[in-house]
DNA sequence: ATATTTTTTGCAGGAATTTGCAGGAATTAT
DNA sequence: ATAATTCCTGCAAATTCCTGCAAAAAATAT
């Protein structure tokens, strides 16, 4: 089979069923995985499919995720480490969004098994990554700023989840504020997922520890567990000590 | 064998089986490799087919991989344009996920002021873009294969709105089977979606009609509109015109 | 018919492309 | 943590391509 056969044969494929794998490929041409590593990559290189590890996507479905352009991206892996560990299997999670969820969303282990609820556009297009998560999308208008759905038919369902976990994106966090936000309609919504969870984990980066904003979302002590990047005895969290049960 | 001859039978083979090697080439007609690549030069420069590494290939072959790849940007770009012209200030309107709404979602004019109802997280991060545009996301489980919504809870949500237009990706039509899909959730769905709408209008482009998949969406008859990148006169289009009352 | 010109062909050599493989790194799965 | 996959780099073998050149063949002119 020439070269040029086999590429146009793989983007056909691709562009029909948006995926591929390279391990199938080889199968079919009878060539081996460096060959169609390299058809891959010239592909790549002509912008006609995005190359993954292990095959390839369409580049129209791809779009979504892109891994950069993350603030603070290392810094929130390490907070999304520590999250990751409260899940266990069969668990029911709700979450927020923004970038921190996000990158819990990716560092989530491959086959864990149990229920994502989450109002977040992009948080949702991560879980359904997982082969094992269900997810499930709260529906209402969707707030164009924070890519996640807001209002009354929101909170609604979210009233009528018991979840295990309650993970909280936050944007500012201050011993006498609590945890506040400044846009009222997403504080809503974040006020009810924590309601509607056994244990509410915040997760913040060390840069938004007492900082404050106009909207209180829940007290200090309505937080069972408290996640940054810094070591647990970091100075920066002995006022939180007191009235956190937990640290990490 | 004569240079004319050669280049004959060249070409013959070539209109037949869609490629050839160099190497079987001089085989067959007993001349050297670099005859037949002087024939090939040749006839790739009178452009009666494309000559590659170790052979050539049918410019069909050729064209339609280049046209349905590189330019099927801009057949997804007609197809939008000429959905877009459907939508007016203040409409509700329903729509599916799929690539070719994808690429409705991205074309639409920017100022358009309207509410789009959707289940699919990819088109709802594209309606977002659009400064005047309200999104409604319709909740409840994700499907991971289709990234959009599905299960009785979203239809029953849906059975609520009443929209006037519902745009429809579709994954095959065809003037017998009508619309059909592959999805069993999905199509409940899509089906509710339509019944929800004053008029249904499918998006496709051309390779995809005629053909046919397991589950039907809707009959033909149910469809108000068929917007296709071909010309509304074009003959494959013909067998649709009896029984859809706009075709464009 | 012979000479001259033009076209075609094969060849030599060196350049470029393509492919598979080995190894070790990186990622993913169990 | 360990095993299995996948990825990457460099390398080597095989194939194909290209350029220039000269012999052969064909066409044309004398």
């Amino acid at each position: 089979m020439l070269k040029r056969e086999r590429q146009q044969y793989i983007l056909h494929h691709i562009n029909l069923h948006n995926r591929i794998l390279s391990s199938d490929l080889c199968q079919v041409m009878d060539v081996s995985e460096d060959t169609i590593r390299r058809d891959l990559q010239e592909l790549a290189d002509e912008g006609k499919l995005v190359k993954v590890h292990g095959g390839a996507l369409s580049t129209s479905f791809h779009d979504f995720a892109q891994t950069s352009l993350v603030y603070s991206h290392d810094k929130k892996k390490i907070i999304a480490q520590k999250a990751a560990s409260y899940i266990q299997d069969g668990m029911f999670v709700l979450t927020t969004g923004g970038t921190t969820i996000l990158e819990l969303a990716r560092a989530l282990p491959h086959h864990l098994n149990a229920t994502f609820i989450t109002g977040s556009l992009p948080a949702a297009l991560e879980y359904i990554r997982h082969p094992k998560i269900e997810v499930i999308f709260i529906g209402d208008k969707i707030s164009k700023a924070s890519q996640i759905t807001v209002g009354g038919e929101a909170i609604s369902r979210i009233q009528q989840i018991k979840a295990d976990l309650c993970f909280l994106g936050i944007n500012a966090i201050d011993v006498e504020h609590g945890i506040t936000d400044n846009d009222w309609d997403v504080v809503q919504v974040k006020k009810a997922m924590t309601k509607a969870s056994k244990k509410v984990i915040a997760l913040t980066i060390a840069e938004k520890i007492n900082t404050v904003q106009k909207i209180e979302v829940i007290p200090i002590r309505d937080l069972d567990v408290l996640i940054t990047e810094l070591d647990p005895s970091d100075p920066l969290l002995e006022p939180y000590r007191k009235t956190v049960p937990e640290i990490k």
